[in-house]
RNA sequence: GGCGCGGUAGCUCAGUUGGUUAGAGCGCAGGAUUCAUAACCCUGAGGUCGGGAGUUCAAAUCUCCCUCGCGCCA
């Protein structure tokens, strides 16, 4: 086995929106609390993230929103990077994919590949919208569905009946970019042909060797880990594009690859790679250091991303050559929001930089709720009376107030100096011994990446510390004034007082801040973890803070939850008041071309008696001048339209109307709250221009 | 649709290679206590371990079928 030095790296945040708390509960947060812990008990590791910035959801959106996609990268990424920063997760490097280094470090890495013939090309065709001049991912084309009609199926997926298609499966299908219908194109694209790896795959899985050497212990991974990728092997391994028909990407270092990009599956992961770059080079180390030899690689990351990250990448490690494989890829399930799945699109979701912003001094108790709630094994809920809950009877009842109470006592008895321990009893040395097991049964936990039980066993050391109180009840043996009492309760409290200062210590990975707060009432520096576990970390008579104990843990009082709760309502309503009517279905051109729609100017106005809504137009069409019937009289006067220039459809049937016979309609815009426009033509377009 | 993972006390979750009365925390009920953030501490009630069938002396744990949730793939 490997010595203990590490390479962390947490899933790269995508750069299309904000961080949300299902994304820190099941990445970032148990990340850094592993990398902490490693730092604390000395150990080599080193933690790099950063912004995933490409792909087409990006560029979509910013062609939807009228932007750069480098306007949307550059904001989110700022964003994100500043919530980790206030949230505490102690990155070595936060960096962003769409840096230099990262383009130069993925195309030396596609180039080695390359060389090595790693690669296969093929052609396919694949769907070209050819008014934008590009290839067309699959869930950019809607179409009918071939297996339950829907007209609105996507090129992926139909989301009425639930089945997968491809796009070529759809009937009549549209470029959502343009409307058209996109045509079939050849393209090239460089593939990694999976299959030829399986052996040492199933090997390497399955018992942890590599090339025969044990690399790690495979009753590490999760369950659901192994399960996947033994079903996949088993299963079959194909070949898989490594490029994509994009502009936004790393360019494929190739020459005549004109408009391709790599896919994800290189971009992003080897993104560790680059950032480990970056930073060895701000450091002025050696990056291979971190990727070579007994170092240790851990991916943390969600449980849609498993084979991405042992499967696929660790073929291109082992394909490059001299790298690293993953000694553990500990996937998190899914964190649910009071009843539904976060959602960005539904705006269901608790914004982590939202959450830092309206609460900065709940950092910590953030913490403490998402990682004892921590999908490890299972999806899990995030609901505000929970967070409550927890907060308020866990950490505030059991830690915050053992620590009152050992520091208020010894202000009160000994003026705020550590008294000396004397003669020790059996219950004592009992307690010694718990207190002893702890720091290595918090190891051995984060080790096997157990967080949440860790966590758990750090705030049972304030159990014990309640519990000694209760037993030992100093408050009782201090009225005796006999030497023999006094001394009692100078144990008593001198216990109490080392397990507070071993908080400090336990409580650490988990609750920084809080930690810190507990020093300061102590008056004691960062400790060493080897102090973990003994009771002899404060000297006698050593000063602890004069100044009275602040709440180390305010409890959340229910009108907190209650905000919270309909500011996550509020903000799901939103959205469904903007939100817009789908297209409607489709019609021909011979069916569009039927319409005669022409500029018309209003040459008289006047209400419709009886009628709120309407008014009784006359327009010159330029053919004729005719009477048209409106209902726009909620929002226009008569004065107020006359000699608008309109647009008109002339040959809707008439009809007739409180006794008016309308001879056409007028073409109005709607927007979302329901104010009307007309449509109007520039300057110079007279009655009767023709519209098409 | 195929595959993977999960469905254990009201809630959140542990349960090692099948082995005595299935555990913890919260919540709930009762008790004790007052140093402390009306907190702590003790005791107790609560589960036919998603449903059904099977293997076994013995199944939450192994096999099969069904069902629900989530993910991946087509």
């Amino acid at each position: 086995m490997k010595d203990n030095r590490f390479t962390v790296t947490a899933a790269l945040p995508y750069a299309n929106g904000p961080l949300h708390l299902g994304h820190v509960a099941g990445v970032y947060l148990p990340a850094d609390i592993f990398v902490r812990f490693k730092r604390m008990i000395k150990e080599d590791v080193l933690f790099v993230c950063g912004s995933d910035e490409h792909g087409a959801a990006i560029t979509l959106r910013a062609k939807k929103e009228g932007i750069t996609p480098q306007e949307i990268v550059d904001k989110y990424h700022n964003i994100i990077k500043q919530a980790f920063s206030d949230f505490d997760i102690t990155f070595d490097i936060y960096s962003r994919t769409s840096n230099e280094i990262h383009h130069k470090t993925a195309q030396d890495y596609f180039t080695t590949l390359n060389d090595k013939k790693s690669f296969i090309q093929k052609t396919t065709e694949q769907y070209y919208d050819a008014e934008f001049n590009q290839f067309l991912a699959d869930r950019y084309i809607t179409g009918q569905c071939p297996n339950c009609a829907n007209e609105n199926a996507y090129g992926d997926q139909c989301e009425k009946c639930g089945s997968a298609l491809s796009p070529t499966d759809l009937i009549n299908p549209i470029s959502t970019l343009s409307g058209n219908t996109p045509v079939l194109k050849e393209t090239t694209h460089w593939f990694l042909p999976m299959e030829k790896h399986e052996d040492w795959l199933r090997e390497w899985i399955k018992e942890g060797k590599l090339d025969g050497v044990q690399q790690h212990d495979p009753k590490l991974w999760r369950n659901q880990v192994n399960g996947q990728c033994m079903s996949w092997i088993d299963g079959g391994l194909h070949p898989r594009a490594m490029t994509r028909d994009l502009d936004w990407g790393v360019k494929v270092p190739v020459e005549g690859a004109d408009g391709k990009v790599l896919y994800v599956w290189l971009d992003a992961p080897i993104g560790y790679i680059s950032m480990t770059k970056e930073w060895a080079q701000q450091q002025n180390k050696n990056w291979e250091d971190y990727w070579t030899g007994d170092r240790k690689l851990v991916h943390f990351i969600g449980k849609d991303n498993i084979v991405f990250h042992a499967i696929i990448f660790p073929i291109l490690l082992k394909e490059h050559g001299g790298l690293v494989l993953p000694d553990n890829v500990p996937a998190y399930e899914f964190l649910n929001l009071e009843g539904n799945k976060f959602s960005t699109s539904k705006n269901w979701a608790v914004w982590l930089h939202e959450f830092i912003a309206d609460h900065p001094t709940k950092i910590d108790e953030l913490k403490y709720v998402l990682t004892a709630i921590a999908p490890e094994s299972k999806d899990a809920e995030f609901t505000w009376k929970e967070f409550q809950d927890r907060i308020n009877n866990e950490l505030a009842d059991i830690v915050g107030n053992f620590v009152n109470r050992a520091v208020i006592l010894t202000h009160k008895y000994y003026d705020a100096n550590v008294p000396a321990k004397g003669k020790l009893t059996e219950l004592d040395e009992d307690v010694l011994k718990q207190l002893a097991d702890f720091p290595q049964r918090i190891a051995d936990l984060i080790s096997k990446y157990k967080i949440r039980e860790a966590q758990a066993e750090a705030i049972n050391v304030a159990r014990l510390g309640n519990k000694y109180l209760a037993e030992t009840e100093p408050w009782k043996i201090s009225k005796d004034q006999s030497e023999e009492a006094q001394d009692r309760v100078r144990t008593i409290m001198n216990f109490a007082l080392q397990i507070t200062a071993n908080l400090t210590l336990v409580l650490a990975p988990f609750l920084p801040k809080k930690a810190q707060l507990i020093r300061d009432f102590l008056n004691i520096e960062e400790l060493d973890w080897s102090l973990a576990g003994t009771a002899t970390i404060l000297e006698d008579n050593h000063k602890i803070n004069p100044e009275k104990p602040s709440i180390l843990i305010e409890k959340i009082e229910d009108e907190f939850v209650t905000k919270e709760v309909e500011k996550l309502k509020a903000s799901v309503k939103e959205i469904v008041e903007v939100k817009t009517d789908p297209q409607k279905e489709l019609v021909s051109f011979d069916d569009f071309t039927k319409m005669d729609i022409r500029v018309g100017e209003i040459l008289t106005a006047e209400k419709v008696k009886k009628a709120d809504k309407l008014l009784k137009l006359t327009v010159d069409t330029g053919l004729d001048k005719r009477t048209i019937v409106s209902g726009i009289a909620e929002h226009f006067t008569p004065e107020e339209v006359i000699g608008k220039r309109v647009s008109v459809l002339l040959n809707l049937a008439p009809r007739k109307i409180r006794g008016v016979e309308s001879q056409g309609m007028i073409l109005m815009a709607e927007n979302t709250e329901g104010k009307l426009s007309f449509v109007e033509p520039a300057e110079g377009f007279n009655a009767g221009s023709e519209i098409r």
